[in-house]
DNA sequence: CTGAAAGCGCTTACAG
DNA sequence: CTGAAAGCGCTTACAG
C-alpha cells in the first residue's frame, strides 16, 4: 500500500531504457523515437510514476512557484480586491505548472519573503499594496530578485509594476458628475501617503479645474469602510441645514462609499436625488450597497494576469529591460449617480 | 553581482569544518560545540548563505508546503469566507516554515491537485466546500494522501474534517426569533445537496417543532446573493396583501440575506419591525448590509487554524487514527432581528 | 536518437 | 561532538 514512490530509475528498468530517455519522454523532448516513447509511456502508467519535483527543481534551479505578497493580513485579506487578483493570476500560471504561494507581511514578514526567494522556494513575487514604509520593493530589487508591483511604487524606482491610470479614473468620475448636472463637488480621498490616494485626488482636482467648477470640498479617508463613514460625517457637518454644500461626491474607493452612504441617508440626503455619488474600483461592495454604486472600474483580473505574465517573463529572462503596464479605467454607471 | 548562490560547501570551507557540521548548525541541532557553532554562524553571515530548499526537500521528502483547494474559481474566491480561512491558516503554518499554495479545481483541476501531492510539491491539502460530485476527497484518501475537509463530507467516509455544528446554529437563529416574538417563521435554505444546506434546514425544522410553531415556509436558495433575492421573491409572493405570512426569517447565509433584504424592502416590509431576519456565517456582508444582520457566527478563522493543525499533524504522523473537530456556533445580535 | 556519467545541494546514518 | 561518504531523484552536456 504505502510503498516508496516510483522513481525514474524504476520506470527505466521496466521500459528497458536509460533514465535519460525516460526523462526526455516525461519532459516531452521531441527527438525521442516514437516506438521507444510508447514503451516508456506504458511503463510510466503501469508503474504509476510521478516525477519528484524537488529533484527536478534542484537541477533546473526553478522552484516552479511564485509568491503573492499581501501587506499585514488584517486589511487586504478581507478586501474583495484580493480574490480578484488571485483569479487573474491563476489562469496564466497554472498552464505553466507554476504554483501560487500566498504570504502576508506581518512584523518580520519582509525578511521571510526575501528568504523564500533566496532559498529558491519562490522564483519571484507579486507585491500588493505597498505602503510608504514598505521596505520590500527595495529589498527585493537590491538583491536582484524578480518582483512585480501591483501599483506604481511610492518613490520612483526601477521596478516593474502594473497599474490603472488613477488620475484618469478620477477624471471619469468628475466628468460623469458634471454630465449629470452637479455643480458643487466633493471628494473623500484615499490615504494621501499612498500613490493611489495621491493620483486619484490629483485627477479629481484637474478635472474640477477643467470643468471650471468652484473649489471642491476635500476630506481625507483611508480606503476603509469606517474611514469612509468618518469622512462623510465631516463632509455633511460642513453643510448648511438644508444640505447645501455639494451635490456630487467622488469617493475614492467603493469600500469607503459603503461607509459614506448610510451617513448621507441618516442626514436625510437622498442618493442620487440630492447627492450623486461615484466610487472607485468596481468591487463587490459596489453592487451590494444600496443604492448600487456608479463607479470607476479597475480591470483588476486583467491587471493581475498581466502581473503574472510580466513576472514569469522576468524569471525566464532576468536580463531583459524592465517595463511596466498601465491600464485604462472605465466608468460603470449604476444607481448612485 | 549575479554570482552563483552560496552553497553549504562554501560555508564549510570558510568556516573550516565539514558540510555536516554546517548543516547541523543551520538546522539547529543542539549537540554542536558552542565555539564551532559561532564560527559557522559567522561564516554563514559573511557568505550570505541561504539553504537551497529543493535540495533539502529531496532528502527530507517534505515539500514544506500545503495546498488550499477551492472549488471552481468563480464562486468561492470572491466569497468573504475565503480570506478568513487564509488568515486562520497562515499563523499556524508560518512558524513551521510551511508555505500555503492556492489552487482551484476548475475542469481538470482535480487530477492536478492529486498530482501535486504525488509529485511531492504539496505535503497535503485543505479542501474547501466540497460539492456532492467532487471526486477529490475520495481521490486523495484512496491514494492515502493527507487531506482535511472544511466541512462534513457529503457521504460518510473516513476523512478528517472540521465543521461547525450547523444544526445547532440554525436552532440558535430560531430561538432568537421566537424570543423576539416571532410566531410564523420562514427560511431560505442553502442548496440542499450540500451538507451545510441540509444540516441548517434540519436544525431549523427541529427548533420550529421544539417551540411548537406552525408549519414554516421553506424556500430553497443556493448560497448566492442572487439566489437569496430570488428565494425572497418567492417567499413574499406567497404572502397576503398586508404581508401576512411570516414575521421571522432565517436565511441560511449572510450573502443570501443581502440579496433578500432589498426584496423585503421593496415589498414595503420593514426589517426588523415587520419581519425579523437572521443570517448565518457572520461574514462581512452581515455588517455591510442595511440593516446590519443578526446572524449565526461560524468561528471560521479558528476552524481554519484547526484544519491546518490537523493537516500538519497528519503529515507528520500518517498512521495516527483519523479525527475530526466540530465547533459550536454563537449568535451575533445586530439590527435585523 | 540514446546512454553513461556527472552533478544539482542538501541530510543522515555510521564510525570514530 | 565531528567528519567522510552515501544517497535523495532528477537533468543535461557529452560521446557515440
Amino acid at each position: 500500500m504505502d510503498r516508496r514512490p516510483v522513481t525514474l530509475e524504476e520506470v527505466a528498468r521496466v521500459a528497458g531504457v536509460s533514465r535519460a530517455t525516460v526523462s526526455r519522454v516525461v519532459n516531452g523532448v521531441a527527438t525521442v523515437d516514437r516506438e521507444l516513447r510508447q514503451v516508456v509511456e506504458k511503463a510510466i502508467s503501469t508503474t504509476g510514476y510521478a516525477p519528484n519535483r524537488a529533484a527536478r527543481s534542484l537541477v533546473t534551479r526553478r522552484a516552479g512557484a511564485i509568491g503573492l505578497v499581501l501587506p499585514d493580513e488584517g486589511r487586504t485579506l478581507h478586501d474583495p480586491y484580493f480574490g480578484r487578483v488571485v483569479s487573474g493570476v491563476l489562469p496564466v500560471i497554472r498552464p505553466l505548472g507554476v504554483q501560487l504561494v500566498l504570504t502576508t507581511t506581518d512584523p518580520g514578514g519582509h525578511q521571510e519573503v526575501v528568504d523564500d526567494v533566496r532559498q529558491r522556494r519562490l522564483d519571484g513575487v507579486i507585491l500588493i499594496h505597498t505602503h510608504d514604509a514598505d521596505p520590500l520593493p527595495r529589498l527585493l530589487t537590491e538583491s536582484n530578485l524578480p518582483v512585480v508591483l501591483a501599483a506604481r511604487p511610492v518613490r520612483p524606482m526601477s521596478i516593474t509594476y502594473v497599474d490603472v491610470d488613477q488620475a484618469a479614473g478620477a477624471g471619469l468620475a468628475v466628468d460623469h458628475l458634471v454630465a449629470r448636472g452637479c455643480r458643487r463637488v466633493a471628494t473623500v480621498t484615499g490615504p494621501l501617503e499612498a500613490p493611489a490616494g495621491q493620483d486619484r485626488l490629483r485627477g479629481f482636482r484637474e478635472a474640477v479645474a477643467r470643468h471650471g467648477l468652484p473649489e471642491p470640498l476635500v476630506v481625507e479617508g483611508d480606503f476603509s469602510r469606517e474611514g469612509g463613514a468618518a469622512a462623510a460625517r465631516r463632509l455633511v457637518a460642513g453643510r448648511g441645514p438644508l444640505g447645501e454644500g455639494f451635490d456630487g461626491l467622488f469617493v475614492a474607493s467603493d469600500l469607503m462609499a459603503t461607509g459614506a452612504l448610510p451617513v448621507l441617508r441618516h442626514r436625510g440626503l437622498r442618493v442620487p436625488e440630492d447627492v450623486k455619488v461615484v466610487g472607485f474600483d468596481d468591487s463587490s461592495p459596489a453592487v451590494e450597497c444600496d443604492p448600487p454604486l456608479t463607479t470607476v472600474r479597475q480591470p483588476v483580473e486583467d491587471m493581475a494576469a498581466e502581473m503574472a505574465r510580466l513576472l514569469v517573463e522576468r524569471v525566464e529572462r532576468p536580463d531583459r529591460p524592465i517595463s511596466s503596464v498601465v491600464f485604462a479605467p472605465t466608468l460603470v454607471v449604476r444607481q448612485s449617480g
